[in-house]
DNA sequence: TATGAATGAGTCTTCATTCAT
DNA sequence: GATGAATGAAGACTCATTCAT
């Protein structure tokens, strides 16, 4: 078998199917079957490349917070490009509440640091950044409330069929970050 | 021991046992040998009152959403006795987010909904519930706004051993409810 | 199937298949499956009663230990009716080194020791109620050289097919008793 | 790294490691992975130079055989100076009862014997070298007396932190060696 | 020749669930 | 009714051993 000898390319393989489950179903019921059967690799390869299941959980995390990284890059240059206008981060959180995969990573980011303290650096990745990305159009306390809003919205859209609306989004952008007529308050 | 004689008060003492475990650890580490240690009853009465785990689990939600609503109903009349004054509102938000026990069996709801869909009334039970009481002081989409402001601050508190201060909060209800000088927009 | 309602005979059923596994192949070797199948238990019958293979372990030792106490009352009887003559404590040193089981069991209480400290105790068990009931026909002195000379003679009947010679026994017995002559030194 | 183009010394190297492990912990948790780490060498050695982890540890069980010939040699000249005195010969059973590590591979050697009876002429080799090498200064009786005194004493040391007292010791051979005028009684 | 990737057998352990008593 | 004994399925993890490279 030995499905084409690339450790490198192996371990990544397995660290997205883990990571992948646990988007799915949560870390919590992530087992080495599981990511293996997933992975189409043998048992024995998943414990082989991660000593314990902690580990690989953990590699699995880091993994999502890289994507959860690059998504707020991307966040960051599109804000950017419609200077940081509320209507515009609105659409730009209603869109990412609507990318269902991603909402699911960065809650399970947040579950894994409620539980797992020692994980937390990694909720800190998504919130922290999503503060610091706003902070760059609104000022410091508008940033904070309006990442716990975005925050709450993701466990509502993760609870509900229905998506928020985008008036209701925006209603909730514009009155944290100061009114419609506000766009670069500092910076 | 304890409930001889008294079936309904050995069921109930066994829901509780478990409803308190969940808080704690989450629902994702219930074991019936847990439960019957938590509430002081032998093994087999765990599976006596409840034919599965899955079942006992799901009581256990019910009870936390029945605390919910009460701690809901506490909540519609501390804001009626401040009329709604947004910053009687904040602090109430912020004194909720120091009852650890509270948030977490909170959070707890969420996350049964967010991977079984069967129980996501008891989610709704909570956010909804959250939305109605705002509503008696805000229009229904601050309210809904506020909501899911609440919920984030909810996660944050699980995962940050400092509070958010009362000020930053107080921010995000006045600008949300509309400004310092309005309290009873409607209704 | 339910081999029997009668929890206390089958732990002490588990624990003797165990604690003859030890004799026959050390401690060491000793797993779960492989008592389940002495005993004829189901796998699960060993862990329920059991939490652990090191309690499991350490049970059969505490058993072995005691059928050691056994062996050591019966020895000071036999010794107390022969008044301690050496050559008789001699004869029962070579009936003692010709019971295989008992030799076994009493290495392995001392290997148990070896390797596990917390199990020092029942070492202490053998060696220190050898040396107890030789000392009631002999000086304190004597007995612990006359135990240690056991020991060794132990582990050669451990590792030799052919057995001493009483004779050779005799001598050592004898020379460290104080020579034929003395039979109750003291006491 | 170390033994590159010197196949001799890492198959040398690689077996000390493995008699050093099984001198710490016996041969019983020898394990692949455990030597390679010890000897600082890639796991594939380990395989590569001895066909079954079995070879390894007979091959390691020989070495720690050979130390013993030497330990013994030493004996043989030590006691050879002191002309076989029987105090002198205690010092030395006192001395080499305080040398942990000759004496843990000396009980390897003999628990080895125990288990595998291919290996008993390890054994053997401790136990009548000993024998031979106590012989040039007494009787053959006292000589294997003795040497069954100190296999005796030797568990001793190894179950009790407290070594045995040289006077303790020193009676033992002197009374087996004939009484402390005796020095060379014959040969 | 040498190595580390690969795999599956085997181990401990946990637990939901069943059921005799 | 109640309970704890009973069991097997499933999971984490370890490792000897094989083998492609």
């Amino acid at each position: 078998m030995s499905a084409r000898r690339d450790p490198q390319g192996r371990r990544q393989n397995i660290i997205e199917a883990a990571a992948a489950l646990i988007a799915e179903s949560g870390a919590a019921s992530l087992t080495h079957r599981g990511v293996a059967a997933r992975a189409r690799v043998p048992l024995g390869a998943t414990t082989y490349y991660f000593a314990t299941l902690d580990d690989l959980s953990t590699a699995a995390l880091h993994h999502l917070a890289e994507e959860t990284d690059d998504a707020l890059r991307d966040l960051a240059d599109q804000i950017g490009q419609s200077r940081g206008r509320p209507d515009a981060v609105a659409a730009l959180v209603h869109d990412y509440l609507l990318a269902g995969d991603q909402v699911r990573a960065d809650a399970e980011l947040y579950l894994a640091g409620v539980h797992r303290p020692d994980l937390r650096t990694l909720t800190l990745r998504w919130f922290e950044g999503l503060v610091r990305v706003l902070a760059e159009h609104t000022t410091p306390r508008a940033a904070r409330a309006l990442a716990l809003y975005v925050d709450g919205a993701m466990l509502h859209a993760l609870t509900h069929d229905e998506p928020l609306d985008l008036d209701e989004i925006a209603f909730a952008v514009t009155s944290l970050m100061g009114g419609p007529a506000t766009t670069d308050t500092e910076h």
